[in-house]
DNA sequence: CGAGTGGTTGACCACAATCAAGACCCGTGG
DNA sequence: CCACGGGTCTTGATTGTGGTCAACCACTCG
């Protein structure tokens, strides 16, 4: 299982930094508890299916069929949704290791649209490849409901958040959740720099620009963060987190 | 396959109404779509499995092991989690056929508390039973997956009403989402009783009490509803669905 | 170096929250 | 049968948080 695992992680330096693979989407679709020999060889097959999309490109939109599966190895992914007239709301900002797609598998059918805020790399798995896949690899449905059921428990997160809190309260949530994810990947809790402009964080957290500024403003004079425009550092995680009310 | 799903159904008419059960989770579970005559027997064992609480009662409380999942075949269950000063947010409002618990399968720990809002009967399938009738019925797996995979797309749409619509909008919404999933059960999908009081409506809906009273005092007024304390009756379906922004 | 994008700050405003009081409804007991 | 009490619902007056509009700043890139 070990060496199953080592197969997987350490593709090429080059497009494959190893912390970002080790914790991957694909790599934990990779090793779940009872894999076989026979299983690794088959998500080789998987884990080359690579996909390159740049700064701003689309992944899918909303509406058009679900024709793959993917897992972030590198770089940053928003999906969102929108009202009739056009107001939207970020439900995730997606970085190496989580999946996507997932939420769109009992219908086929694109229910957000993903844009990359970054140059990023995927693991891509056809749909009608994942048919298959599943049929010879049962712990790879368990993986997949393993994800779904933290995704659900993460938008539940987002809903008392977006339902119940207060604008300082949904930024100091945002940073330290961010701040954990970084280091939960091996990169600095500390120290990070955002990949999404302030609009894009007030369209995920339910306020304006305006306000992200003015609340980051007021992080800053008191002493939780350093802010150097897309560049955070936390200060004060404790308060922080206090603040966040989670 | 019809044969099979009519024994599954019709239990018995004393507590068990043909519309509920026939929509109902554990029939969706129970009716795979390759299931064979030995999957129907398993499933019969699992239906008998039943569950009653009382208005008022709690199924399961946040922090605790999760035991069982769920599917309601009659009554109402309000899910929720809260801040750490006990601001809370309804997640959702479970009618018959919706299941339950599926959010906390990857760690095992309930993540919302569970309560009725009238008296409610459920199916009950075990943890460790489902454990064994995942090995037995592959496709129970599959049904899993797809649950899951619709609740996500359920709370990205909350996230997106939470995070972006007005609170007459969110009304709308409340209203039209509730008529339909009563006419997909086989009810009314013009007059419906609420089993919600206001305050749990507003606690869904990110908006408070007197604000939901107003709003629907302004439907009435517009004549889009008639308005008579729990008994709602949709006048304007057309002109309420526009105003929900979906 | 100038244009453009993204970020910041200020003044003002509006929607919904809060606070408050009263109406309605239903169950319970005299 | 009516009176009482508590919960739920409703409506009104006032307030406040965050939205809107506007101007300016700062960094980047051609």
């Amino acid at each position: 299982m070990n060496a199953q695992s080592k197969k997987l992680t350490v593709v090429s330096d080059v497009d494959c930094n190893a912390v970002a693979c080790r914790n991957c989407g694909i790599c934990r679709l990779g090793a779940p508890l009872d894999s076989t020999e026979a299983d690794s060889r088959l998500l080789e097959r998987i884990a080359k299916n690579r996909r390159q999309i740049k700064r701003g490109d689309l992944l899918y939109r909303i509406g058009e069929p679900l024709k793959a599966i993917y897992a972030i190895r590198y770089g940053t992914i928003k999906t969102y949704l929108s009202t009739a007239d056009g107001r939207s709301q970020i439900t995730g900002f997606h970085i190496a290791g989580d999946p996507l797609g997932l939420a769109d598998l009992h219908d086929g059918v694109c229910s957000t649209e993903a844009r990359a805020l970054e140059n990023t790399s995927l693991c891509e798995i056809p749909i009608d490849h994942l048919q298959l896949l599943t049929e010879e690899i049962p712990s790879l449905r368990v993986q997949l409901t393993q994800l779904l059921s933290q995704e659900v428990q993460r938008l539940q997160g987002l809903s008392l958040l977006l339902g119940k809190k207060t604008a300082e309260e949904r930024l100091a949530t945002f940073l330290i959740t961010l701040s954990q994810r970084f280091a939960r990947r091996g990169y600095s809790s500390r120290e990070f720099n955002l990949s999404m402009s302030r609009n894009e964080i007030g369209t995920y957290l339910g306020i304006v620009e305006e306000t992200v500024c003015r609340t980051l403003a007021r992080f800053q004079d008191d002493g939780l963060i350093e802010n150097q425009r897309r560049l955070i550092s936390i200060l004060d995680a404790d308060r922080l987190a206090q603040l966040a009310q989670v």
